[in-house]
DNA sequence: GCGTAACCTTACGCACGAGTAGGTAAGGTG
DNA sequence: CACCTTACCTACTCGTGCGTAAGGTTACGC
């Protein structure tokens, strides 16, 4: 309304507006017109900076995607054992979804259910499940227990699914402290997993 | 076109046909003319019969969230062992949704994502949750491992947040075996939990 | 001080889809 | 056969929301 501000910062505040707007009614229910309001813009701006919606719902994606990667990168200790290692991205993960609710749904909710974007995280998900695989192979591997890699990998689905409930989880219950929920996970995940790869199997 | 069924009949064909729609496109990328072409007769008849589409997407949600209910009661035996009756109950679940991926994609996914129907689905995973968390206490109390009524809870919600994800994965993979995913679960599960229910702890 | 480029607006076209009005025909019941 | 109820249709109205055309305003280089 009353400064024409520069187009790096424009953009920025349409992307926080997005991420806000997408988070709380939905990828169709939200209307460019309240996106634009909420930014304090409007509409035809929203067009020329970040494109259609489609391609502005991507550019939320992306934003929020890499932003969750870049802190679990930053909180991880490459030389740590693997339960430091995992013990540190987890709390990490867990923080940084505590502090970005709203990214967290666009991410994770709206699109996984958007068939048309369901591919976009499928990906991003696919990378991250085959990092989890490694980590619990390399860990195999090293206590000398056998396995198959598919099993690794639907494993690692597990694991990331669980994460990825909990940290919906936390999404929505704002008294919930990250750190706590991080060693939930810690224990649920750790400990089952350390067992199994010491041998252990459940039979019918 | 040719046949003049009862109500019966028509409703059913106009519930599997929104069900195929929705999951398909979404709730709200769905039409409701493409619902009626599918089901195989024309608009007005599915507003007379099931109603609104907000009405006719909480009936999908019922009609199927119903049959899973009654898929898993039905696997249970309420004589065995805790670890029997998870193995059973997981057994029943995954090949409910294997055979019935159409109604778990609108079940988890879309009704989860709309802001409008997540109350409607958050109570129904509520109560199993709390089943859930139910049956660990017990076997938690019976081993004498004390605990606060909270962690069971958050702890049952990791364990069906998984199973969730695994279903929701087994729903985009048609080659998958669902016994094979019911017993990969019940080895992450169970032999994680049993060493949690002996009191082991992972600390930083 | 003046062009020009970037910023920003109002005001619309247009398609799509929810929901409805009003009418037709089939089959049962007296 | 007259009737009524139930099954079913075509053909609309109308709101909503994406995307755009065309024009105004500020900053900044020269």
């Amino acid at each position: 309304m009353l400064k024409r501000l520069p187009r790096v910062v424009r953009e920025q505040q349409m992307l926080d507006a997005a991420v806000q707007v997408f988070s709380k009614h939905g990828f169709h229910a939200a209307s460019m017109d309240e996106i634009a309001e909420v930014a304090g813009i409007s509409k035809p701006m929203v067009y020329a900076y970040l494109g259609t919606k489609d391609e502005l719902f991507v550019a939320c994606l992306h934003r929020e995607a890499t932003r969750l990667m870049e802190a679990v990168a930053a909180g991880v200790l490459p030389a740590a054992r693997p339960d430091e290692q995992l013990w540190h991205g987890l709390r990490a993960f867990f923080t940084f979804v505590g502090a970005h609710r709203d990214g967290w749904r666009v991410l994770y909710r709206q699109a996984r259910s958007e068939p048309h974007f369901a591919g976009e995280l499928a990906g991003m998900r696919a990378r991250i499940v085959e990092v989890v695989a490694g980590l619990l192979e390399s860990a195999a591997t090293a206590a000398e227990v056998p396995g198959r890699p598919g099993d690794f990998t639907a494993m690692a689905y597990a694991y990331v699914g669980a994460a990825e409930s909990l940290a919906d989880w936390l999404a929505d219950h704002e008294e919930e402290d990250p750190d706590h929920t991080a060693t939930r996970m810690m224990n649920f995940v750790w400990v089952g997993a350390d067992s199994l790869l010491q041998g252990r199997v459940w039979r019918a």
